[in-house]
DNA sequence: TCACAAACAATCACAAATAATCATAATTTT
DNA sequence: AAAATTATGATTATTTGTGATTGTTTGTGA
């Protein structure tokens, strides 16, 4: 691996992490404690982030950690750059007074900040994504009632008695774990609970995932792709990826990064 | 967990609390007495916050401030030392491991803060609590589902399917508008609607109401007095409203404010 | 004023993180 | 292709942060 590929996978996994430690990035790189170090001394000089004892921390505070200073604990350090995109693509598809439904994830949580100039009605499991919307934005926000869970940040009930029946949306927004032909894969059984309720409420079901998730692969099968409405993802996609969507008869969109977005990624 | 997670633990605490104790640090970090102390020495020489004998102030004055930095645009202003040793006292009569249910209302929305060293479950209807529990206790939340009101802070389902039925606790908590000798009083039929649901899911009823509620009068009548287990209120309270407690079978709470919370108020 | 408990300071030992050094692998230059 | 330069990884001291222990101070109530 390259230098500057490192410090680009460093800067986007500190991007998302209030404070990343060497470890992390150890992991997350492949290479040794040492070459870490150096990279982040190098990137501490550009000011591009901050060096911390342990490790290395966003310049900016991060723009949406879930818990105040807390962090999302399924984190897979790949590009926050990529989900952006995804996240506003597929917040186009989206206008003044729908009513839509968002599953909570990494991903769908990127909507957020597109979503602050809409008008909708949003009914959401994740209680950051209610948390930011209810501060930053006048949409009427709906929330499904259980347990936080805080792992997944998100809401789960193991109740029949749940107002999610109540609520039914044209589209629904949500992440993966991985995509093959077998269908949609999460590898957490509490989010599948979670995201099986919320799949029968909505008429047309939008899966964003970067492209990094058709090499994922989980145990467990949340759906069959012929349920899928759309898929967006990034321009990284294979063209067998491709093939098997459109053979399942998936619409897919291919999110383009901003110029800014780079610029923001590194 | 890293130095200045831990900085960051402590002063958006601080922020909210008059005065944050060590323990309740140590509690919140999981980290040794020595380490906080250090910690607040530090962020005391930073002049991020200010040290006390037991813990840490806010270097501004926590004016009134809601919860997540918000402030309640009502009520929240009126009373807020006694609301706070009303809110201790409530706290007092919780244990580790007990399940509770708490309303949404400015007054026991200052059961946050002593509720911060507990390990309890906690049931909710309210936003913020929920927001500030998540943020800044260990406690396992509960909350309800539905749309949430923004102008009350709590979240409302018109809807018969509701997880508030699969929840059953001692102890309610609840704030109100006025108690007369007709029972406790709301003016708004939105709250009314929200702790009608809850009143039924708990043995105990416990009503915090400063004394100023006593004089105070509104048009909806949400439930008789024989209901309530035990108000909690200040020490201002006329003899009258006492008899008119005693008679209908109402435990009575005297809630006395400590020499620093005057301080803190006055 | 005294006794007592809570809060604090000081010290030490240990573990984690870092720096320094050197050998080796990868790259570029000549 | 050989030499020079650079990047990387392993090894080793060194430093730093943390928690436990002990003794000291401060506040409180009898």
């Amino acid at each position: 691996m390259h230098e500057n590929e490192r410090h680009r996978i460093i800067l986007s996994f500190v991007e998302e992490k209030p404070v990343a430690t060497v470890a992390e990035l150890v992991a997350l790189t492949e290479s040794s404690e040492a070459t870490i170090r150096r990279d982040i001394a190098t990137l501490h000089m550009q000011k591009k982030l901050r060096r911390v004892r342990g490790g290395a921390e966003s310049i900016n505070p991060p723009q949406f950690v879930g818990l105040a200073g807390r962090t999302y604990s399924v984190n897979e350090g790949i590009n926050v750059s990529k989900k952006r995109a995804i996240a506003n693509a597929a917040v186009q598809l989206c206008d003044d007074g729908d009513a839509i439904i968002i599953n909570g994830g990494t991903t769908t949580s990127q909507m957020v900040h597109p979503l602050a100039a809409k008008r909708m009605q949003i009914f959401t499991n994740s209680f950051p994504i209610a948390e930011h919307l209810l501060n930053h934005s006048k949409n009427t926000i709906m929330l499904s009632g259980g347990i936080i869970y805080r792992e997944q940040n998100i809401i789960l009930s193991p109740f029949e008695n749940d107002v999610t029946r109540n609520f039914y949306a044209k589209r629904m927004f949500m992440g993966a774990q991985g995509i093959c032909a077998q269908g949609l894969m999460e590898a957490d059984p509490l989010i599948i609970q979670a995201e099986e309720k919320l799949i029968n409420q909505s008429e047309e079901l939008i899966v964003l995932a970067d492209s990094s998730k058709f090499q994922s692969r989980s145990s467990l099968i949340l759906c069959a792709l012929e349920r899928i409405t759309t898929i967006i993802t990034d321009d990284s996609i294979r063209d067998e990826d491709r093939t098997m969507l459109e053979d399942a008869g998936v619409d897919l969109i291919i999110a383009k990064e901003t110029a800014q977005m780079q610029q923001v990624a590194g």
